[in-house]
DNA sequence: CTCAGTGCAAAGGATTTGCATGCCG
DNA sequence: CGGCATGCAAATCCTTTGCACTGAG
């Protein structure tokens, strides 16, 4: 995974090239932005992380970036999307959602957990004819800040 | 839980006067509606379901209704929000959203599967000393008809 | 009578888009 | 040079709100 890290900037760069992109210094700095929070960011923390952005790229950069598989997009009850990095760029992982503060954490369950889930869910897929591209376990409630 | 479904109006009067709200008609329309179609549906569904339904009062009463705990919105990528019956009101199952139509339906998981990922989950919350109101299971992908 | 509920129209707010300019390849 | 990328401002679109009216208790 850390040898991931190393070149995740050429991961993304190839990624964006599939799709007849290029990796531009803002779509860099988006991508640096999220790399150093380590968490899921709405676009106005995104914005504020890295003055320089103007939001209307920032937008565009990211749906470039997501349509690309190097970001990804969390929708929570929250008014603000949060984006964070895909999944493979870092590990497979889920999230704590407060249902109060809206703040997105990052939390991973036992391998043999999700194993088994896995293993369910693709059953559950074949009956129900749907062509699973991932799954996505949250848990809502309420952070420590909140209380 | 046929019986729960068969008072489920009576529940719902019963929630929504305990938040001091009268179970009007039209919000009794909303709650068949979302009965009758056993599936979560957005806004423009539900309209086109009931037309006498008017846009706004439709929103401010499913507000009441959420709420009351007597309907869940359900956040997906898609631009409407979902509605559907809080899960007591039916029963705990977990979102097939198909990233392509935006559609939404229900599944359930095997019951040995579900107090698994709970215990486990449980775990977790207490680690993160998160205090968990509910998990969300969805499996996202491409449904039947978008193959 | 009173006050919650309703409907219309207008406002709000996150996200998207039009357009002229800048810059990489 | 040619076309993608950028930034500003304006437009979009789901959702919420203001306000006057209606109806149930």
């Amino acid at each position: 995974m850390t040898a991931v890290a190393t070149d995740l900037h050429t991961t993304a760069a190839r990624r964006l090239a599939a799709s007849g992109q290029r990796y531009t210094s803002s779509r860099r700095a988006i991508v640096e932005v999220l790399v150093r929070t380590q968490a899921p960011m709405t676009l106005p923390d995104i914005l504020s992380a890295d003055t320089t952005l103007a939001q209307s790229s920032a937008y565009r950069n990211l749906s470039e970036l997501i349509a690309a598989d190097v970001v990804h997009r969390i929708v929570t009850t929250d008014e603000h999307a949060h984006f964070e990095l895909a999944e493979d760029l870092t590990e497979h992982h889920h999230h704590l959602i407060c249902s109060s503060c809206g703040s997105v954490t990052d939390f991973q369950v036992p391998a043999a957990v999700e194993a088994e889930l896995d293993r369910a869910l693709g059953q559950i897929a074949e009956r129900e004819t749907f062509a699973v591209d991932h799954h996505r376990l949250d848990l809502v409630g309420r952070c420590q800040n909140c209380g």
